[in-house]
DNA sequence: ACCAACCGGATGATTTCTCTCCGCTTAGCG
DNA sequence: CGCTAAGCGGAGAGAAATCATCCGGTTGGT
């Protein structure tokens, strides 16, 4: 692949995160293009239709999630750090917001897509659960409650504020959000109301919903 | 007005409320009122326009987010049951989403709106302000750190979960992130990034953007 | 029971979005 | 440095969605 393709590809693939992120998966795809700084045509030769250029989408994002998680869990001195730096690094992604705006739009069944889930899944998981085992994370906060925040948090406000603005406003809302997360703001809060879902609930109920 | 004219007109404002703060402020209009379970024409006939039936949405929703934070200031038994009574009330009017949303679309300069705005903004700061003076509200969190996470949590996620199911998970993250407001909890956490934006930094930079 | 106000689906005009064609540009190579 | 094929971007036709209105039928209020 020629050099200025491949960084078109990689353009391409970061407007249209941000652009999902912010307005859903119907963006027009011209918007795209522009975002990018591309044209049109180099957007759908590359990418026949919206279908293929959100699965490219959400399986980029997947994988540097899983990776982020991975890397996280093996470098960092302790679970909780271990926790906390995937969720910064995650939210500077800006993963989480593009991942449930796609999946009510594509079907990741069976393939590739479906295995990149559940890898991800299953790594963030891992960083929730030892942060449990090691009792530095409220016992009541489960994975669901972690990951729906984090889609929250990452998804870009809406309204007239500067992008720069919002990110910054983004990463100050996560770390306000990590002091509920703690045993001891556990401890001082009220008991969390239903549901408490497990990333299996998580994961059954989107495929009821389909 | 006859009867039906006036439910026909509540079914319309909540119904544009609910989409508009699920899919942004350009929902076909033909969707709000089947939505609402109304013909077209009566939504034309009584907006003429997409802004008209906008201003009316959050002209409404700021009315009853004021009244909710007055309410809450003066039935409640100390400043930290009044900010968690109004923000549990704020959730359930759905209106923190809407509001932002339509920021960027109606210009709410000078009239009727722009008091609106004003007087809600007011009403909530005062919640806020009393409880930091009791000292039941960490000293670091400002009144956007509340105000846009209000936003944050009361928007819908994405995604194909069922609309109860959201609302739930809407209600068990804020008393998650209520969590993260006690002294307790800031004194738990690290330190919260910049910016640290008051009521006036927020209407300032959103009239600058504009 | 009357009637005026109101309702809602069908419909044409208009805007928006999708996707392809084609001439120009540029990276990579000898 | 010049060649060449891959790559690029904008214009534009066709399709789809959305807006806004009209009119026959219905219903609330007196």
């Amino acid at each position: 692949m020629r050099a200025d393709a491949a960084r078109n590809r990689e353009r391409i693939l970061v407007a249209a995160r941000d652009l999902v992120a912010e307005r859903g998966p119907g963006v027009p795809l011209d918007e795209v293009a522009r975002h990018a700084g591309v044209g049109v045509a180099t957007l759908y030769r590359r990418y026949p239709d919206r279908t293929a250029l959100l699965e490219a989408v959400v399986l980029h994002c997947l994988q540097l999630t899983t990776q982020a998680a991975r890397r996280a869990r093996a470098e960092a001195d302790d679970p909780w750090q271990a926790l906390t730096r995937y969720l910064r690094e995650a939210l500077e992604l800006r993963v989480s917001a593009v991942i449930p705006a796609v999946l009510g739009v594509v079907d990741l069944g069976g393939g590739e897509l479906e295995r990149a889930r559940t890898d991800s899944a299953e790594a963030v998981e891992a960083l929730v659960d030892e942060a449990h085992a090691a009792g530095c994370l409220a016992e009541d906060v489960t994975f669901a409650d972690i990951g729906t925040m984090l889609v929250r948090i990452a998804r870009p406000l809406l309204g007239p504020l500067t992008e720069e603005t919002k990110h910054a406003l983004a990463r100050r809302h996560l770390e306000l959000f990590l002091r509920a997360l703690t045993p001891e703001g556990g401890a001082a809060g009220s008991a969390l109301p239903e549901p408490a879902l497990t990333r299996h609930d998580l994961h059954d109920l989107t495929e009821e919903e389909r």
